[in-house]
DNA sequence: ATATATAAAGACCCTTATATCTTTTTATAT
DNA sequence: ATATAAAAAGATATAAGGGTCTTTATATAT
C-alpha cells in the first residue's frame, strides 16, 4: 500500500517524536538503527522531509532531528504526500486515466469505499497520535522492541 | 494500490469475457488496443495468466484467448495473486516484518479495517461480475469507450 | 584556531517493474 | 504440402525505486 520509503519515514518520525518528548534530538545513525533501515538511505529520506519542512534539523556536534514546536500535529497524509504524492487517493482502482463517478469503471463504487477509508485514516492519524500509542505501551515501533 | 500489470490484466480479462459472451475469441493486438496497453507487454501478461490457468489460449490461425467453460467465476483476488502475490493482504501497513494483533504497530487497528475491506472486495468481485456491469451499461471498460 | 561531530548534497549503483523486439511453435486455410 | 495467422518464449532495453559512497557545509567543544 505504501512505499518502503514512506514506511521508513513514518517510523523514523515516530521515533524522533518519542525522543523529542524525552528532550533528545536523535541523529541519522541512531534513528536508522532503531527503525532497521539503511543509514545512508535514511539520511536521504530525512533530507526530503526537512526540505519540505515536515522536520527540522541541526548540523554539527550535538545536532540531530526534531520537530518545530509550533506545528504540533503532522498527519500521515502529509508524510505520504511528500514521499510519494497523493496519486493513490485519486486514481482509478481499475487503472483508467481518471476516476469519475459519472462514468465509473466497474470497480468504482466498491473501490472508493476502500480508498476513502484509507484517506480518512491517514488524514486523522498523526505522527503524534501514533507516537502516543507507542509511549503508552499500546503499540510497538519495531518487532524487536527493547524499550 | 495495484500494479500497472495487474490493472492491465483485470481490464484485459474483462474484455475477453465480454467478447467470449459474444462468441468471439480476441487476440493479443485486439485486446491491447481496447485496454490501451502496449501490445508486446500485454502478450507477456497473457502468458502469465495462461500459465497459471486463469485463462485459456489457442495458437494458430483463428486462435486467441478465452475462458474455460467449467470455471465460471474468476475472482479479482486470484488475478492479483498471480500478478503480484498476496503480500499486500498480509503485510503491516507500518512496515514491520509481519502484522500481529498481539503485538500491533500503532497503525494496526485502523489499517486492518482498510486492508480487510480491500480483501473482501477483491474476493467477492469477479471478472464476470465486473464484465456484467459493463455489459449492462452501468460501467465502462475504458475512458474512450465506443461500445 | 583546530578538531570533531553532525547533516546536506551529489554522484553513483543495484534491483525490479515496465516495455520492446525477435525467433519459435502451433493451428488453420488453401 | 505450403502459406498464413496466431500465441509462446526468450533476449534485451528503459525507467523508477531502493540503496551506497564521497565530499561539502556547519555547528560545537576544546
Ligand atoms: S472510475 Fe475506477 S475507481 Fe472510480
Ligand atoms: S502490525 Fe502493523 S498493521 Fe498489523
Amino acid at each position: 500500500m505504501l512505499s518502503k520509503s514512506t514506511e521508513y519515514a513514518i517510523r523514523a518520525l515516530a521515533y524522533i517524536q518519542l525522543q523529542n518528548w524525552k528532550g533528545h534530538r536523535p541523529g541519522v545513525s541512531e534513528i536508522a538503527l532503531e527503525i532497521e533501515a539503511p543509514v545512508a538511505y535514511s539520511a536521504k529520506i530525512f533530507q526530503t522531509l526537512t526540505k519540505h519542512k515536515l522536520l527540522e534539523s541541526m548540523k554539527g556536534r550535538g545536532g540531530g532531528f526534531f520537530f518545530d514546536k509550533n506545528q504540533s500535529h503532522l498527519t500521515i497524509f502529509d508524510v505520504i504526500n511528500v514521499m510519494e504524492g497523493d496519486g493513490v487517493f485519486h486514481k482509478c482502482g481499475f487503472g483508467l486515466k481518471n476516476c469519475n463517478s459519472k462514468n465509473p469503471c466497474p470497480f468504482h463504487n466498491e473501490y472508493i469505499t476502500v480508498r476513502e477509508g484509507f484517506y480518512n485514516l491517514v488524514k486523522n492519524e498523526t505522527i503524534q497520535t501514533l507516537s502516543k500509542k507507542i509511549q503508552n505501551g499500546e503499540a510497538v515501533l519495531n518487532r524487536l522492541s527493547k524499550e
